[in-house]
DNA sequence: ACTTGGCACTCGCCGGTGCCGAGCGCCAAT
DNA sequence: ATTGGCGCTCGGCACCGGCGAGTGCCAAGT
């Protein structure tokens, strides 16, 4: 074993220790409870490297030693391949989520698996809107002057957006309508499908085109420009325990659960399959300065469906929170890919 | 003014600064900071008899005074009537939900704009499926052997639900059951709906019969038995602020908000257009018994289609929190009975 | 060229001490 | 019933000093 990469096993060492006691880690305390098979004034001076480098820092001189992001960043970085769950974990995740019925019900087991797995704050997003093609949809009338459009995608989530009539709109163009939809939106995308509705007025007797336009503006505006994006989340309770050293940076979590935003922008940058881990600063969101994110993309093969993610403190058990997120996020692919 | 009275008058006094301040409050202080027009030393007398009968308590032997559950209790009994808010208040509210476009829409603003009055969290549920009618039911084919279930309510809330279908049943069967689902639903309670659909299966061939109580097990099931609930939460990074001081108990309120099963039930008692305070222990669950709920009832006249709430610290303002709630849910309630 | 034990030094933590002042209850006087 | 006065209690704060964990450096050993 070469001086470097026993400097790595101490940076190890040192996020391990740190991680389960919440205490910074000095030299003694690591050769104690690993065997380095150096004495610890040797890992005092690997220690200072580290220190140089910029892997881990001092709370305040003479005390122990913290890893700072850039050292979780190279732990998490030379974690060779995810280590599997146990197959008993396995099967127990599979069953629980087998059971689900429909895709809320999936997703709702989902985060709250992963929040007590994780013991921390899981988030889910519902199936992006982007991506999805649409499988059916349905026109209800509500009513005088109004309009219920529910369209249906292939992941089974139902968006219904209420429609305004114009004054003129008849019982035979809404039926007319109802039939045009149908024909023009199935299987397609929603980009596509908006794209498709848009043609229609001009294809209409003029009687129905302000129906038609009014529908397409709706779809259009709601589905393409600013599709609505959906978070679920469990297991803020965890938040109590995970951060009572930090109360301070607490208040910026809270703010970015609520706010939601920046986390779909985070879930958004989810690829299918690979476990993503952004460490402190590397989220450019202020209020997550002190949080790491491990997040992954779900999805029917390679085609990204959305993301979920794990929220808690840069220090987290990164193995087991990755191999966690690994795990639901596949079973929650498989699930949505049959439906 | 009569002893009695100016007793109320002092805890009147202490519950102020003591909301104000969040320091125990000691009799000089008082007589500072409020018109009472007597000593300190007879307010040292009204305190120690405040004290006496429960409602104000020290912390520790020569602390100022705070009030207890009981305290805040009589505090709120005695407010003669909620004082409304100021005109202003109560346009700008009424404009900002004015432009929600549907249910979803009014809920996310509510709930959002409850939290920002109030500087806490607030929740809103969605108008329950219980007391709701149906307004139109739609089906919808989901490839081999599944069918999509939508019921959409009065109250505009959507819900779907998915039927696995019998292996017998055939395209004729379901155009069937389209017509009878419409013919018998529309208008009625979401339990006879379900009850007059428990009754189809009889009416029609034993071949489609299969299907239809398929059906009707699934909406009595879901709707009947075990009706969804849905909560929206906001504000929950105002928590940070307003637990500083007892960050022990925030872990029950993260729970409780994490857990929506007391809330929920705490919500059902909610009743039109009265606001509700429960402080304290009032609240049986032992995750609140440091919280104190403010709740409303609101819906179309007296039918009350759901509640919401103010959840934060005993010491919270109650008077603008409680005027607050009660504006919000009338203006929630106005909007919902239009659809 | 590493590794190791020794050594002096730093500094946060903890317990003890003493002072200050807010607040209280009691009481005698009005 | 109210008031001012008096003595008492106790939490909070600042200060102090010892303890010990942890460090960096260095000279000696392998």
């Amino acid at each position: 074993m070469s001086a470097d990469d026993r400097r790595f096993e101490v940076l190890r060492a040192i996020v391990a220790d740190y991680v389960a006691t919440h205490e910074p880690v000095g030299s003694k305390a690591l050769v104690e409870r690993h065997q380095l098979n150096v004495s610890a004034a040797t890992i005092r001076h690997d220690m200072a490297v580290l220190e140089e480098d910029g892997f881990i820092a001092q709370p305040h001189t003479s005390a122990g030693r913290v890893p700072t992001d850039k050292g979780y960043r190279l732990f998490v970085d030379r974690l060779a391949a995810v280590k599997p769950l146990s197959p008993a974990e396995r099967h127990a995740i599979q069953r629980f989520l087998a059971e689900s019925v429909d895709l809320d019900d999936v997703l709702r087991r989902s985060v709250r698996l992963l929040s007590q797995l994780t013991h921390q704050v899981a988030v889910v997003q519902y199936p992006t809107l982007t991506r999805a093609t649409v499988r059916h949809i349905e026109v209800v009338p509500l009513g005088p002057g109004r309009l219920l459009i529910v369209v249906i995608t292939d992941s089974g989530r139902v968006e219904q957006r209420v429609v305004e009539l114009p004054a003129d709109a008849t019982e035979e163009s809404v039926a007319l309508l109802r039939i045009k939809l149908a024909e023009s939106v199935n299987g397609r995308r929603l980009a596509e499908a908006a794209a498709a509705v848009e043609q229609l007025p001009g294809q209409v007797s003029s009687r129905s085109s302000g129906l038609f336009s009014a529908v397409a503006a709706v779809l259009t505006r709601t589905f393409v420009d600013s599709p609505e994006e959906r978070l679920v989340l469990s297991g803020t309770s965890n938040l109590s325990s995970a951060w009572i050293d930090q109360p301070s940076t607490l208040r910026g979590v809270l703010e970015a659960l609520d706010e939601q935003v920046t986390l779909l922008k985070l879930l958004a940058l989810a690829t299918a399959d690979s476990v993503t881990v952004r460490i402190g600063e590397e989220n450019d969101d202020a209020n997550l300065a002190a949080s790491a994110l491990v997040t992954a993309g779900y999805g029917a093969g390679s085609t990204v469906m959305g993301g979920l993610a794990v929220v808690g403190p840069t220090r987290m058990d990164y193995p087991g929170t990755m191999a966690a997120v690994r795990a639901v996020a596949r079973y929650v692919g498989e699930l949505l890919g049959e439906r």
